[in-house]
RNA sequence: GGUCGGGUGGCCGAGUGGCUAGGCAGAGCUCUGCAAAAGCUUCCACAGCGGUUCGAAUCCGCUCUCGACCUCCA
């Protein structure tokens, strides 16, 4: 059994061998924090997430570096050469620095919230300043770059031209011709400084209102849009690192623009696997700022949003996002939620109960064929894993472990039916799929002992008026705790146990 | 217009030639004071039309249709 991711640049699934084992190296484009995170931005940081976590167990020792834009980018290239976050930075009356601020540390709370572990190392545009225009100096010396009125632009044309005869053609990863480009790119104004429309900035030259700017050979200015990542890729993982990451949007112009300067720079392709995850759909279209249809993550978990009926945890949008395989589109909306949130809840709770057993493996098994079954669910678990991160059948497997588990709570089936070793295997695998691999954590408020003490309480009285039979005041105990979310359930053994909601 | 990827049951979503995906919702039953929870059973499907094949959701062709990228984008 071997790891298997997609690789969109060879367009196929490739067993996945570290340059340096054990070390892998793994790049992940970070957010801009100009704005707060939507759904969408989830997607990326909760796949990489779990084949950070999934490298990790399987034993590599991995340096996982995500940036953060801070430096901003433009609006739109060619036109306004304007900064997203100073523009953003005026329209909120904050420094750029503060505002910068603002939204990394809820950027960084919506990761935390997610359980997403923190990457290795988490470099900021402005912090490279100068690791880019050293990398856009040597661009230039070694002639694919060109500088014009103070900003300084990537020879496409001539890069395609060198580069084509290394069979590494501008345009290798988003499998686009340059020719094909250059019919068909749009007109933009303001275009003459470039001398081919392909061509695109590594520093712009910053207009008088523009707040974020630095020194350069070329005067104030500010790095283009994709150096940023050459730069820190190459700096903390080397000119030739094993895993890219992003969404399948920054393929193109993003991804194809790195793998141009860091070529010309490090005279090799920057990495080996460039992995892409695709994108949230709502109503079958692109979640995103351009289509006005993004729902924030604080809206998210807030249950604020127009379209949202409720609020929803952070470990059902978690939950949610691992039921598809992450090359797919994945459609939002309230009701696929709200179906995750049940589900999520239904898993979690046989999960939980399981783990607070306690079995002994001398049991041998009554029900044989049970036993190969569960055993033959859990041994697919990796195999799903390993073939392209397919958590969408990992979640499947945990499903059909659902009932049996139940039953064996239910007393449905016998607690000889399936051997002590199994159930102990079940458990391990469980809690290393779901807590680690998957990275759901056991989301409860059950840890408050006093709020635990109460219902136990109230649970006590409620069975006295059954006792009773006064059921008037033992429905209004078990409506009334609903209601506030705390579930009550009658068990099969007259206990009785209670969720959180 | 160019490049690429889709269309799976009420909804979300796996699956690439023959075997129940899974979840949520629906129906029935069991349990229960009634519920809930849980268990069991069950309904509903592969956009359309052709073709290849003993056999296709899965391969090929055409048609319809949706979307992504080509401009900032996760």
């Amino acid at each position: 059994m071997a790891l298997k991711i997609y690789n969109s640049l060879t367009r196929q699934k490739e067993v996945f061998e570290p340059i340096n084992a054990p070390y892998v190296g793994m790049y992940v484009c970070g957010p801009t924090v100009s704005g707060e995170s939507h759904l969408g931005h989830a997607r990326p940081f909760i796949t990489f997430d779990v084949l950070y976590r999934y490298l990790l167990h399987l034993g590599y020792k991995v340096r996982y570096v995500r940036n953060i834009t801070d430096a901003g980018h433009f609006e739109e290239e060619g036109k306004v050469a304007e900064d997203k976050i100073a523009s953003k930075a005026i329209l909120e009356k904050l420094e750029p620095m503060e505002l910068v601020q603002k939204y990394t540390h809820l950027y960084h709370w919506a990761m935390d919230q997610f359980n997403n572990l923190p990457p290795s190392i988490e470099p900021t545009a402005t912090g490279h300043i100068i690791e880019q225009i050293e990398m856009i100096k040597k661009i230039m010396t070694d002639g694919f770059a060109y500088e014009a009125n103070g900003s300084v632009y990537f020879d496409v044309i001539k890069y395609n031209e060198v580069y084509s005869k290394k069979n590494q053609p501008y345009g290798i990863l988003s499998g686009r011709n340059l020719e094909d480009q250059l019919d068909t790119t749009r007109e933009l104004d303001n275009q003459d400084e470039k001398k081919n429309k392909v061509d695109f900035a590594l520093w712009k030259k910053a207009p008088v209102e523009h707040i974020m700017r630095w020194q350069s050979p070329w005067g104030e200015g500010f790095p283009g849009w994709h150096i940023e990542c050459s730069a820190m890729a190459t700096k903390y993982l080397g000119k030739k690192f094993d895993i890219h990451g992003g969404g399948m949007d920054l393929q193109f112009p993003h991804h194809e623009c790195e793998i141009a300067q860091s070529t010309v720079c490090n005279h090799e392709l920057p990495a080996r696997y460039w992995v892409h995850n695709n994108m949230i759909t709502i109503n079958g279209r692109k979640m995103g700022k351009s289509y006005n249809n993004v729902v924030k993550l604080s809206e998210l978990f807030d249950g604020s949003h127009l379209i949202l009926t409720q609020a929803y945890s952070p470990m059902t949008v978690r939950f949610f996002i691992l039921q598809s395989q992450y090359r797919g589109t994945l459609d939002f909306s309230n009701e696929a939620l709200q179906a995750s949130e049940k589900a999520l809840r239904r898993l979690m709770d046989a999960y939980e109960w399981l783990k607070a057993q306690s079995f002994t493996s001398e049991k041998k098994s009554t029900d044989t064929s049970l036993d190969q079954q569960l055993k033959t669910w859990v041994n697919e678990l990796p195999e799903f894993m390993e073939d392209d991160l397919n958590t969408a059948k990992v979640v499947a497997n945990l499903f059909e472990m659902v009932p049996v588990i139940n039953s064996l709570k239910d007393k449905h089936i016998s607690a000889e039916a399936v051997s002590g070793a199994t159930w102990q295997l079940v458990q391990a695998q469980l809690t290393l799929f779901i807590e680690q691999v998957l990275g759901i954590k056991v989301e409860s408020g059950a840890n408050k002992k006093q709020l635990n003490g109460v219902i136990h309480l109230l649970i006590d009285i409620r069975k006295e008026a059954k006792a009773k039979k006064d059921f008037a005041t033992s429905d209004k105990i078990r409506n009334q705790l609903l209601e506030m979310g705390i579930q009550i359930k009658d068990e099969k053994d007259g206990e009785v146990s209670f969720t959180f909601s």
